[in-house]
DNA sequence: GTTATCTGTTACAAAAAGGATAGTACTTAC
DNA sequence: GTAAGTACTATCCTTTTTGTAACAGATAAC
C-alpha cells in the first residue's frame, strides 16, 4: 500500500473533503458527541450543546439527510421529538475519538508551553 | 473508563472543539495531506491544493503558529520558500487517517445508494 | 384568559470564511 | 527593457455561517 504518490494523495484529499462536507463545520461533531449519551429532545439538545434553535434545526436536518441521526415524533402532551444517533453514525467513532484525543493532547501541550514560559 | 456521563461528554465536546479550532475549516487538513508527499514551495502548494495565494498565505501562517508546518527561506536566485510538515504534525496522523477512511466508505455508500435507486 | 412548555420557523443582522484580481518586490533570462 | 518566475499582499466582493429576537401552533396548568 504505497502512500504519497500524486494520485493517492489526490484521492486522500478528496476523501477528506468528502468527510468534511458531511461532518465539518462547528456543530455536527459536537452534536454527535452530545447524542452519544442518549436520545435527546430539541430543547434539551439546544441547552446541552449551547446552540441556538435556528442553527440546531438546520444542523439536525442535514444530519438526518445524511443518515446520522433519526427523528422520532412522540405523541405526548406537548408534542416532543426525540433525536437519536443512527447505527450508521457509529461509523464515525474513529473520527470522533481521534479528534477528541488530539484535542486533549494539544491542550496539554499548550498548557505546558505556558507553564514553561511563566518560569 | 466510563463514558457518556454528563461530565465526560462535556470534556469530549471541548476537546473536539479545540481540535476543530486548530485544524478545522476548509483547507488545513487538506494542506497537511498535500504536504505529506514532501516539502513544497508556495506556488507549488497553491497549484497542487488549488487554493488562492491569499488564503494559502493565511492558512500557512496559522499552521505555522500552531507548530504544524515550518517555513524555511532558501537563498536561491529567486528567493524560494519551503513549507514542510513538522514532527508535531505527525500527531495528527490518526485524525487524518480516520477522516480519509470515513470519506472513502461514505462515498462508496452513496454510490451504492445511487445504483440501487437507478434499478 | 394568562402563562408556560415544547418544537420549531421567520426575519433581520453580524461575522467569518472564501474567492478574484491585481499589484509589489526581487532576480534571472532574453 | 520586457517577460517570466519566485513569494507574497492589498483590495474588494460574495458566500457561508452564526447569532438574536420574535413569533406560531399546540397543549396543559393555574
Amino acid at each position: 500500500m504505497e502512500k504519497h504518490t500524486a494520485e493517492s494523495c489526490s484521492k486522500a484529499r478528496m476523501a477528506i473533503r468528502d468527510t468534511l462536507d458531511v461532518v465539518g463545520g462547528k456543530w455536527k461533531l459536537v452534536l454527535i458527541a452530545v447524542l452519544q449519551s442518549g436520545k435527546k429532545g430539541f430543547n434539551q439538545l439546544s441547552r446541552e450543546a449551547e446552540i441556538s434553535p435556528r442553527i440546531l434545526s438546520k444542523e439536525l436536518q442535514e444530519m438526518e439527510m445524511n443518515g446520522l441521526v433519526s427523528r422520532k415524533v412522540c405523541d405526548t402532551k406537548p408534542v416532543t421529538v426525540q433525536y437519536e444517533l443512527t447505527p450508521y453514525s457509529e461509523t464515525l467513532t474513529d473520527v470522533l475519538l481521534s479528534l477528541e484525543k488530539w484535542g486533549y493532547q494539544h491542550r496539554n501541550k499548550i498548557i505546558q508551553g505556558i507553564e514553561l514560559t511563566s518560569k
